[in-house]
DNA sequence: ATTCTGATTGCATATTTATACATTTTTATA
DNA sequence: TATAAAAATGTATAAATATGCAATCAGAAT
């Protein structure tokens, strides 16, 4: 029900905080809301292809494509890449993405041109997309999953 | 010398095969004649800073080519400094600051990660965020003041 | 509705990895 | 060379992470 809010916000912790252990992260986790254990975190993160790097002073989480890269990605989109996640309010979607993935992202999709999305604005690492009055966010997200069908992966459901 | 020569090994292995935990590659690394225990290597790897992802069946080492930056803490609050007003309409928020500080306060925002707000894009001297369905202007100043407390002084309506 | 199937999860625990501490080895300096 | 300081290492263990298993849940099919 929950699992995809979940590793949406998963995405955005880790791409914009340094987390140096899984309880840490499980922390963050609780305080926005989700309630979960180590052990379903643990699988989230192996899912979501979370690699851990030593640091300074310990260890840091990343999205694992941040440090694999060249050999194994040989067909590489940069939409799916920098895609983190997707909410709604009233007749507006905001698009979380990597910083400077934002222009990237709001480009693809309004080269889709779908009916259900009118434009965007990108900022650094946000889009604001505005809806068609009368599609609701189910519409949208199928709409996106059909033109940008490598974002499928991403979209809840 | 041998630590240097050890490490070099552990840079070849891993780039050349897909190790699966330290006991393996301590396996190979045994085989080919160096003399050593698992929390040595656990240390080489982290002076080396070799990552681990999980990868289909198991997880994968790899040595990572680029870092994270950590922010350090300084006295000077650029966030504070650059913001200049605040208001509301509808679900949005706009945000108006020095020139070029846009971008550099709807970060500090979006890295807070407040549950009032879902996004926002920045223009030069104005940031657009767009609020969670449900919260009130006074309800975000709120949220806006604890996560950001150098703007509390700016927050007054 | 009932049954089946697969996905999700928590619990308990196994496995893996990191590290405090003590010791040895190396390096630097007088 | 002798001595001090720093680096490297092993042992034992703590800490962190992964997973087998059983229970639960969500859908699909009958």
């Amino acid at each position: 029900m929950s699992k995809e809010k979940r590793l949406d916000a998963i995405r955005k912790i880790i791409s914009n905080h340094k987390i140096g252990s899984q309880e840490e992260l499980l922390s963050r986790l609780t305080d926005l809301g989700f309630d979960l254990t180590q052990a379903t975190l643990s699988r989230d993160l192996k899912q979501l292809k979370v690699g851990r790097i030593p640091s300074d002073n310990g260890f840091s989480y990343i999205i694992s494509q941040k440090f694999i890269d060249s050999s194994e990605n040989r067909e590489f989109s940069p939409v799916a890449y920098g895609f983190l996640a997707i909410e709604f309010s009233g007749n507006l979607a905001v698009i979380k993405t990597l910083p400077a993935y934002s222009h990237t992202i709001a480009d693809a999709i309004d080269k889709s041109e779908m009916n259900e999305i009118l434009g965007t604005v990108a900022g650094n690492d946000t889009v604001i997309a505005v809806l068609r009055e009368g599609y609701s966010s189910d519409q949208v997200i199928n709409a996106i999953g059909n033109f940008l069908p490598e974002l499928k992966g991403k979209l809840k459901q």
